[in-house]
DNA sequence: TATAAAAATTAGGTGTGACTAAATTTGCTT
DNA sequence: AAGCAAATTTAGTCACACCTAATTTTTATA
């Protein structure tokens, strides 16, 4: 009953138990057993493991619970897991089926500072290839369902950016020039049906209005925030 | 003996094998013992293992000499090693210093396309970040007999620094503190007899030329390719 | 060349995380 | 509410890679 801490396997489990949890489903022994590939009685077993570490409730016949620090370590493998398929796929043209096996790996890599840099490195992307939002350096994650991606908005909307899809430098670099970023708030003037561009409107970062045509293929990337 | 090939810890015997026969060093039970800090009763276990894998000769008593399939997986090891280190330092702007750890968890990751393509996306570097030669996609690497120690340079002679000679912490930050780096060129104004340090003149990153004194013991870990 | 010291191997054990088979608990159905 | 099926837990193994202690082989030296 003297585990050391952070093995590859537990890991495993309190990912799965997250991402059950994610969907609403319940972390019993079979539905681990089952995502991860191996024995209601294997699972139950490390049930017991995780629970002594104090990082699930777990009673017998009742499925597990994530504590919080379970769920900060599952979160933290989740920000992991995603910010290298997004560096696979923005960085390496990886296409975004090809990931997820090999990030099953690199989020088992132990340092801080690595995901911390990549993440630096990526410029703090909001979201993964798949469009699952990654979490910040504190556990924090966009909710997704209250975004909308911007070339769905209408006339009069007005709404803040509050993610992008994607994270390749062109793309960044992009988004510097039109002065886009995080948390940018602008109101939609005209939707042009020809070309689904947006005229949009907003204040530049020395408060001066601004009156910018954003392209359909440009919205379609900005996650934006309805006010 | 029915192993299935790849273990960590599998792995981690080949890159000790190849890195005591690249110093010249006889792989015995306690020379690879000390590299791994397990007990000589446990290398003696795995010899046999990777014996039964064809991965090294081994014979009792006379230590274990990799096979051609052993050498080309620990060339492969030393390759994915060496790209992760050269990415944390170029990309992630890690020191030299600091990216060994790391890199020893990121060399475990199987994916070839994974190690191709970041091979391709840092423009196929041909040594690390310590100077060591990185092997190619076929386990090539450049020769570093074109290379000499510093301190066998004459007075007058113009070098650059092509690799150094061990890679502890201790050295890789005396390195940094010098501002000696990786291409360095430079030009020996004086060799003192005295203590066999040798006087150097080189531009620092700003362009300014600087004069230093390089103590013997320093210069016999620099490896330089005279102009 | 005999012998002591050093190095390596063998023998027997441990912890982790799987497994199978058997026993128990839960929960559904009538 | 009883009984049966499904889910879960318990009990007992196994492989891997490590360990310690004891034994054997090699080597160095007197």
């Amino acid at each position: 009953m003297n585990y050391s801490h952070k093995s590859k396997s537990r890991q495993d489990y309190l990912k799965a138990i997250l991402s059950l949890d994610l969907k609403g489903v319940k972390a019993s022994t079979s539905s681990i057993s089952e995502k991860l590939n191996t024995k209601p009685a294997s699972v139950t077993g490390m049930f017991k493991v995780l629970s002594d570490l104090g990082l699930i409730e777990y009673k017998p016949y009742q499925g597990a619970v994530l504590t919080q620090s379970g769920s900060e370590e599952a979160i933290y493998l989740m920000r992991k897991h995603r910010l290298w398929e997004t560096f696979m796929v923005e960085n390496l043209g990886f296409g975004w089926d090809e990931v997820h096996e090999v990030a099953e790996q690199l989020e088992h890599v132990e340092s801080k500072q690595l995901v911390d840099r990549l993440d630096a490195y990526m410029g703090y992307p909001s979201f993964d290839p798949h469009g699952d939002p990654i979490p910040d350096a504190d556990g924090k994650m966009i909710d997704r369902r209250k975004l909308v991606q911007a070339h769905t908005l209408k006339e009069g909307d007005v709404a803040s950016i509050q993610g992008v899809l994607g994270s390749s430098d062109r793309f960044l670099k992009h988004l510097g020039d039109l002065s886009i970023k995080l948390g940018l708030v602008f109101k939609v003037k005209k939707v042009f049906e020809f070309d689904g561009n947006l005229l949009v409107e907003f204040n530049d970062d020395n408060g001066r209005s601004k009156e910018h045509s954003w392209s359909r293929k440009l919205v379609e990337r900005l996650l934006a925030e309805i006010k």
